[in-house]
RNA sequence: GUCCCCGUAGCUCAGUUGGAUAGAGUGUUUGUCUCCGGAACAAAAGGCCACGUGUUCGAAUCACGUCGGGGAUACCA
């Protein structure tokens, strides 16, 4: 809808804005009364030598025989623009009952890489916090238009494999996950967990597991099997992790497989001038003027350090896609990392550095602190989703005595993924935050589960009635037109999220959505009313909206709940 | 030491390229149910937007400084 206002505007305005100022200085106004649109006057007040308020009044003259407009009216330097009601609901209701609302089309290539565990511990809050960005970014990028390919890079290998593989050796006697009954990544985890408490005892226990790494790179049969048998457990555990919290890659790749490769690529750039050696044999890349410090890329010894392997798998993953775009999800500590593998890239003249970008999200903390494995307090993934399913249950069971027990863990585990989901993505996605196990469980005001109602709501509604729906328009009262207004922001958002890549915006809209509904909801019978058509209508919008948008943030909806 | 990020109501957070009276949820107090789902709606109370100085028609937002918190600065991965 703004769009088309902005198209009007310039109608009249070209002298004065072009359609890229209009979109940038168009704006929502703080409350209704001030309009549905507002174009600020100032910056035109030196151009012109008049009052931001003259000429507010000076242009809404040009507009007074436009039928989109109610009214227009010059407001300390705003041209305040009211729109006629009939117009509005023309404009939103129809397009908002399609299934693509809101999509656009786009010839962009985009792989998002996320998740990327370590296969020595199972997946903790901070994995979920990155899967629900990773799949909520490729689920917008998809509406927008782009292709996506989403990937995930296993650390499977290195010391910290090692730690885990050697506790087990020296402490499992034999033991598989099976014979304990748990999963099997939890498994492999406390093997690590064994490790850190042998260490405690013997500080030399560290040097052994790099003994075991030595041995593992140069193939000694049974350390590799052992590394094999332990990373099956591991991404078994995974496997079940990403499934029951409803993520997927179309493409995994393994460090294992790649971690001697890129020396090529970094021998070849020393060819090229682009990368030095120092004296002592390193080979390294000077950033100093882009305040990256020297990055050593290639040690004395000829071996490669762990960026190389980053900026192979970059060039293996254009070799695989030929991307324009590759967001990395991945923490803000790793900030310098990601400039860095951009900036050798860019100097390498790799055509498809530019489209390198880190979507930077902040850590996951709990209300007494940092998450710390050793002092066990750190949350595991499977727990927080299997516990918040259960306290889920028992608000299902109040409700419902005697539903049919697949039923109850049907919904009790989508109601605990959207509260989790829901949580995780909703504060800014770059801000670091706190998470409150004790609030995530809430099932009350700003949060997952409040969403889900709303949508469950609306179906609820939509299943009573057997009467067409009528678009046209009628009186709408303040609420219905609060609501129509509130679906109509959506392509905007929508487009700031992917334009951005904040995916925080779209779970902050689709609350706003939801309580536009249940104020709408509460004032305005729908089945019992003379514009029971319409209303059902604008329901359906709703519903249609609020479906698309949950969607996009990876949360499964429920018809009943 | 240097660099980056953050600081908004008791608590958790919105407020994104500077706009009108700074908003939600939660908690506290209170109201709404003969009506489509009360996991709801409404109201009251709660603010030196960490502090200071600037920039300008206008600053929570930009600049500089101070204080407080986090992170990075590995020839670890």
């Amino acid at each position: 809808m703004k769009n088309e206002i902005i198209q009007i505007l310039h109608k009249e305005l070209s002298e004065y804005f072009t359609l890229e100022d209009l979109k940038r200085v168009l704006e929502t106004p703080p409350n209704d009364e001030m309009g549905d649109f507002a174009l600020p006057c100032f910056s035109l007040a030196k151009q012109l030598r008049k009052s931001p308020n003259l000429i507010a009044q000076d242009l809404a003259e040009r507009f007074k025989s436009y039928p989109e407009f109610a009214s227009l009216q010059a407001v300390g330097g705003y041209l305040n623009l009211f729109l006629e009601p009939e117009w509005i609901i023309n404009q939103v209701l129809d397009e908002a009952l399609k299934p693509e609302y809101g999509k656009s089309v786009s010839k962009t290539k985009t792989v998002v890489e996320y998740c990327s565990p370590n296969t020595n511990k199972p997946l903790h809050l901070g994995h979920l916090r990155n899967m629900a960005i990773g799949e909520s970014t490729a689920r917008i990028l998809k509406h927008g238009g782009h292709s996506v390919v989403k990937t995930c890079i296993f650390n499977d290998r290195g010391v910290h494999i090692c730690k885990s593989m050697l506790a087990y050796q020296d402490f499992a006697n034999g033991q598989k996950p099976s014979d304990k009954g748990i999963k099997s990544d939890h498994f492999v985890g406390d093997y690590y967990v064994k490790f850190a408490q042998q260490f405690k005892k013997d500080s030399s226990y560290e040097d052994q597991a790099l003994q075991m790494l030595e041995q593992w790179e140069v193939g000694n049969q049974e350390v590799v099997s052992l590394w094999q048998q332990m990373n099956d457990w591991a991404f078994n555990g995974f496997n079940e992790t990403f499934k029951l919290f409803g993520t997927s890659f179309d493409k995994e790749y393994y460090e294992s497989k790649i971690f001697k490769n890129g020396k090529e690529i970094i021998l070849d750039g020393l060819e090229r001038g682009i990368f030095k050696k120092r004296a002592d044999g390193a080979v390294i890349a000077d950033l100093e003027k882009d305040g990256l410090g020297d990055k050593v890329l290639l040690r004395p010894n000829g071996t490669s350090v762990y960026i190389v392997q980053d900026i192979y798998l970059a060039y293996l993953k254009n070799q695989d896609f030929s991307y324009d775009k590759s967001i990395y999800v991945v923490g803000n500590e790793q900030e310098y990392h990601f400039s860095v593998l951009k900036k050798i890239l860019q100097l390498l003249g790799a055509e498809y550095a530019d489209g390198i970008e880190h979507l930077s999200y902040g850590m996951v903390e709990l209300p007494e602190g940092k998450m710390k494995s050793r002092e066990g307090t750190v949350v595991d993934a499977d727990d927080l989703i299997l516990n918040t399913a259960d306290l889920a249950k028992e608000e299902i069971l109040k409700r419902y005595e005697n539903m049919d027990s697949s039923e109850v863990d049907k919904r009790s585990l989508a109601i605990s993924l959207a509260a989790i989901k829901y949580q995780l993505l909703k504060t800014e996605t770059s801000k670091n935050m706190i998470f409150n196990p004790k609030e995530a469980i809430r099932f009350e005001g700003d949060t997952g589960p409040y969403l889900l109602y709303s949508y469950a709501r609306a179906s609820s509604i939509l299943r009573k009635a057997n009467i067409e729906l009528k678009t046209n328009p009628w009186p709408v009262n303040a609420s219905e037109m609060r609501l129509i207004k509130k679906i109509s922001k959506f392509p905007e958002v929508l487009n700031d999220s992917i334009h951005k890549l904040i995916p925080s915006m779209l779970a902050n809209y689709a609350y706003e959505l939801c309580q536009s509904f249940n104020h709408f909801f509460h004032e305005c019978p729908v089945l019992k009313s003379d514009y029971t058509e319409q209303r059902l209508a604008l329901v359906t919008s709703f519903r249609n909206t609020i479906g698309i948008v949950l969607n996009l943030l990876g949360i499964d909806k429920l018809e009943e709940m």
